[in-house]
DNA sequence: ATCATTGCAAAGGATTTGCATGGCG
DNA sequence: CGCCATGCAAATCCTTTGCAATGAT
């Protein structure tokens, strides 16, 4: 088992807590394996805003969450990003190269 | 002075850390006059993915931010989000409440 | 022998909690 | 007195760093 195993075993992306303890390695290991892997652009960084970063694999399809804040359940979500990028680049010079974007509500269930 | 003078005098975002060095207070003090504010609407919390949270006044008008990688500017940038958030209703049935969008770049002077 | 990988313990930085203190109604 | 704001120290949680031990080439 690796990182990368454990990450793709995963529907949703993990701490760095939760990867150490489904592996069983020390943590120091895990944060360096999780390093190269998101240098290698093998897996992504997401940030939920809750003081810890989250990792998954990635697909090649870019995509944002959908995150409920009663059952913490997550869905993906595919985002036509052209007409943002373009609003952007219409009132600022900013030359953007990557964003962060995650939804936060209610899953049907929840609702 | 209070938290709030101190984010009021400020045009970025400020992290905890940085309202204690400039206000003189316990940390925890600050804390927890951060929860209150956050509570009352009185200001916004921004997170920039590096693992503290920032807090800015609530003008009242939404809008995001454009982080410069290089030498850290910052520019506020209002977006219609219509568009967004419909992409979102069409593809999920996620009732959406808060959604966390912030830019990372160059600004036109390190470019 | 060398170089990369792992582990472990300690340190760091943001945030929270417990408890005692001081002000004020 | 009773309540709320403040302070301080300790604890917690995620993450990083230093260094020694192990493994592979």
């Amino acid at each position: 088992m690796t990182v990368l195993n454990v990450l793709q075993n995963s529907n949703i992306p993990l701490d760095v807590p939760t990867v150490v303890s489904r592996l069983g390695v020390n943590k120091t290991t895990v944060y360096r394996q999780i390093e190269k892997l998101l240098v290698k652009g093998k897996i992504l960084e997401a940030d939920f805003g809750d003081g810890k970063k989250r990792y998954e694999v990635n697909s090649g399809k870019h995509h944002h969450h959908l995150i409920c804040e009663n059952c913490s359940k997550l869905e993906d979500i595919q985002i036509d990003e052209k007409v943002l990028l373009n609003q952007v680049s219409k009132s600022s010079k900013f030359r953007v190269l990557r964003h962060n974007l995650e939804f936060f509500g209610l899953c049907e269930k929840c609702l």
